[in-house]
DNA sequence: TTGGTTTAAGACCTTCAAGTCTCAAAAAAC
DNA sequence: GTTTTTTGAGACTTGAAGGTCTTAAACCAA
């Protein structure tokens, strides 16, 4: 069951990594978190692209550039992440496929998938970056595969 | 977010639909659930067939052949339906896609993912082929497109 | 037994997310 | 200035899911 896209899982892993061993001081380099996640590193810049265009990062190019996050990791959502890189739609789907799915048109398990949704929709809503930080940092949860 | 594949999502559809609207007296053929579905003949032939080699439906050749509920419809859980098309790592996946990610590796998600996970196998296991064609039959619930 | 109707099986094609590669642009160090 | 280090941008390739096509096999009916 692949729920986010391989860029919002590369996103995450490696911002908490940012959060968690970087101290939110300076930029870090995209080679870095690459070769530390064992992530492609065209990739990676790529997703990071979609992020700084957003203004959840901030890049600097040349010798000790990188990224760095642009405001402090309690005040990024999880969701501001996953919206920048899954689109508007990724909450609007119909679990049967169904297009117009809907309150007033509703497939055979919209009520109980809405509520999925929404369940899931507020779990990245009360996430920040600094808390994926602190779970990894304090009790040493996995971020590598 | 795509949770199921189109395989999966096509069946629920389809066999509902036998159940809604063919009161499983008999063969169902592909070609009618083809055109009424507007889902693609070969595709939902290929998917028939693994449904048919699980023991789930029974399919029979010639003039007035195609397939059949094996088993009465209140007998034919979702989850049974889900578990032939998607395979076993269906409800093992880690929201981050990390490889070992269980309860005593956790990915900073995993707790919240689990008991996720956990509901939407339980509506799956609790919803029957019978609940989906009622729902779709009584309460004029949308199938199609 | 011939022909029409249907599923079975597998080869083949298409599409798109994922991943790679190349060159340009910015910044620092020399 | 020139070189090195870094991100930016876009073209290109790959792999897997989704979808199509062809032939075989089973079954019925005339």
């Amino acid at each position: 069951m692949k729920v986010l896209s391989k860029g919002s899982v590369y996103a995450l892993r490696a911002l908490t990594y940012v959060v968690a061993h970087k101290g939110d001081i300076g930029y870090v380099s995209i080679g870095e978190l690459s070769r530390s996640l064992d992530i492609s590193f065209h990739f990676l810049t790529k997703i990071f692209q979609q992020l700084t265009q957003a203004g959840i990062l901030e890049s600097y190019r040349g010798p000790n550039g990188g990224i760095k996050l642009a405001r402090p990791p309690h005040e990024i959502k999880v969701i501001e992440i996953v919206d920048v890189l899954e689109g508007p739609e990724f909450f609007n789907t119909c679990l049967l496929g169904l297009p117009g799915c809907g309150e007033f048109d509703p497939c055979p398990v919209h009520d109980f998938w809405a509520k999925a949704k929404e369940a899931l929709r507020r779990e990245f809503e009360l996430t920040t970056l600094a808390e994926l930080g602190t779970k990894v940092s304090d009790e040493r949860l996995r971020i590598k595969p």
